[in-house]
DNA sequence: TTATAGTATTGTAATCAATTCAATTTTAAA
DNA sequence: TTTAAAATTGAATTGATTACAATACTATAA
């Protein structure tokens, strides 16, 4: 628990409960979770826990850069850890999101040189591997 | 005007003129429209369209990979004609859209190749060239 | 032409993620 | 302590999107 006290202070955000345990959830449970989910998760834990406080921790997260939005073809925005930066697969089908370890190298187009790049993201999307086998069977 | 009809009949879509008159808008004026801004620039042409149409077809299109729902951090969705694939970067001050006209190299990575990858979007976010300057001014 | 079925369009109501904001609680410093 | 600043809360609101039933349109066959 210190170390996520620790993670908080170095990106310049002050360690309370709250925030520590929206972290560890954000580290220790599956990737990229909404808001709801991680609602839900705590309000075991905190019982008074309201959901703008979940909303503004991960806006505050995401601001001093120890979160990012990961957006996806889905309603609600997804959180990760900025420390694992990772490209996504999305199921069109299912809306399963798949992610990878490693992240594809890509540099800037020519372009946007003149900007300040500060971050990338890439997903793909497609028919996952289970939901292809699914309709193929049906269409036999 | 008798090319979008083409282009609308070689995606499997019966060209109304509705349908024709949003592929146009999609196809001549500026990039990545929301579903808002579709309804308000042919609203005046359309006098009894309903926004609800609009997103039927922006959903009709995208379905028949005419389109692609751009995912952007922001609110509204976003769409582009799936013809011209491109990168975006967004600038996180000010919210703007900038194109590239090439799309970066990428292949899956290898994890992903299990599934079928359709389609792959790329977003670059930082600070525009115009919002550098202006912050840079200030500080000074 | 008329009838009919299928498709497209419309408008209202409902949904739901996200934000606003004022009130309350907590924390930390004087 | 006292006080000010920061964090948290919850109710109300916003705004994009969807659901759905009603209406209008289109095309084909009798």
């Amino acid at each position: 628990m210190e170390k996520h006290a620790d993670t908080l202070r170095n990106h310049g955000i002050k360690p309370s409960l709250t925030r520590m345990l929206i972290l560890s959830y954000l580290t220790e449970e599956g990737s990229h979770p909404t808001v709801e989910e991680i609602y839900k998760a705590l309000i075991g834990t905190i019982p008074t826990l309201s959901k703008t406080t979940v909303y503004n921790t991960l806006h505050l997260f995401t601001q001093k850069k120890l979160a990012r939005a990961v957006m996806l073809k889905d309603q609600e925005t997804r959180y990760d850890l900025a420390a694992h930066p990772h490209a996504h697969f999305q199921c069109l089908e299912c809306n399963t999101v798949y992610d990878t370890s490693a992240f594809p190298q890509l540099s800037a187009p020519e372009e946007f040189l003149k900007h300040t790049v500060e971050d990338v993201s890439i997903l793909f999307t497609g028919l996952c591997q289970s939901c292809r086998e699914k309709s193929s069977h049906i269409e036999q």
